[in-house]
DNA sequence: AACCTTCGCAACCGCAAGGAT
DNA sequence: CATCCTTGCGGTTGCGAAGGT
């Protein structure tokens, strides 16, 4: 199983990598170490780009690599991460130590992700999805999901709203300038619009619409940050070490963008 | 047996963050 | 402070294998 070998325009090999150049990266890595992939490739005598090598590395030839198939812990463990940090794999990745980011990410995207579909649970907030009803729009007839509870009550656990934060954000796509010039454009449509709609691609973007729907209309402007965030931070602190103050450094600066808008 | 579809996975690409200059 | 460079990350693609028709 591979790509195919060519090379670009620099004349650097790409695709499929040899037993050879393997045995080429590796041997120079055991006798230098690593740093600087730029410049490793030529003193190893690679035809390739660093970048080339250092995935190379990373995701195959690092010892400690477990590959294989995942077991039903380790697909429970993906889930439980994924529920609490999004698409972030590397991340991830760190709570698993034997699994590469590389890994994980594909074995999400070609199992798991259908695998919680099938089983009726929303594969990026991990809440149950109730109905599945053709939209009237589309001649495709892609399926448009609802969660469970389509309210958004001041009940609504600060832990499931952080890890839905987390999901739209980890979205290079939902970069947080973007999601910032949404609510600053567009603000009073944000707040009354109180539906989490999840279909097909073209409207992923709603799903971020309802993660700061939620965060302006009933949470951030009623709810104080200490008390929204003190359970959900203590559990995860305990679960996954600092991994979540990135999170909590994202929901503080949307934060602090509520209160402007209010 | 031939063809088609799906699956699994390695590798590529583009972008962003952070450090160096 | 600005620019450049390197590294790391996540999304996507390409391809062989496996399974189905």
């Amino acid at each position: 199983m591979g790509r195919t070998t060519w090379f670009d325009d620099d004349g650097l090999k790409k695709g499929e990598w040899t037993a050879e150049e393997d045995r080429m990266l590796v041997a120079y890595i055991n006798e230098y170490g690593l740093g600087d992939w730029r410049a490793m490739p030529k003193r190893a005598g690679l035809q390739r780009c660093g970048k080339s090598c250092r995935l190379r590395w990373l995701n195959y030839l690092r010892p400690g690599i477990k590959r294989g198939k995942f077991t039903p812990q380790e697909e429970e463990d993906i889930i439980k991460f994924h529920s609490l940090l999004g698409n972030r794999w590397a991340a991830i990745a760190k709570q698993m130590p034997n699994r590469t980011d590389n890994d994980i990410k594909n074995h999400w995207n070609s199992c798991l992700k259908k695998r919680l579909f099938r089983s009726g649970i929303d594969p990026v907030t991990h809440e149950p999805v109730v109905n599945v009803k053709a939209t009237s729009s589309s001649t495709m007839s892609s399926p448009t999901l609802t969660p469970s509870s389509s309210t958004t009550d001041s009940s609504t656990s600060s832990a499931r709203l952080l890890n839905r934060l987390a999901a739209g954000i980890s979205s290079r796509k939902h970069g947080l300038d973007r999601i910032k010039n949404m609510i600053l454009s567009e603000p009073r449509q944000a707040v009354k619009e109180d539906k989490l709609m999840i279909s097909s691609k073209e409207d992923e973007e709603e799903e971020v619409n309802g993660c700061f729907m939620e965060i302006d209309d009933n949470l951030i402007s009623t709810t104080s940050l200490d008390e929204l965030l003190c359970e959900p931070y203590d559990m995860y602190q305990s679960d996954l070490g600092h991994e979540i103050d990135d999170q909590l450094d994202l929901f503080l600066e949307i934060h602090s963008l509520g209160q402007d808008l209010s």
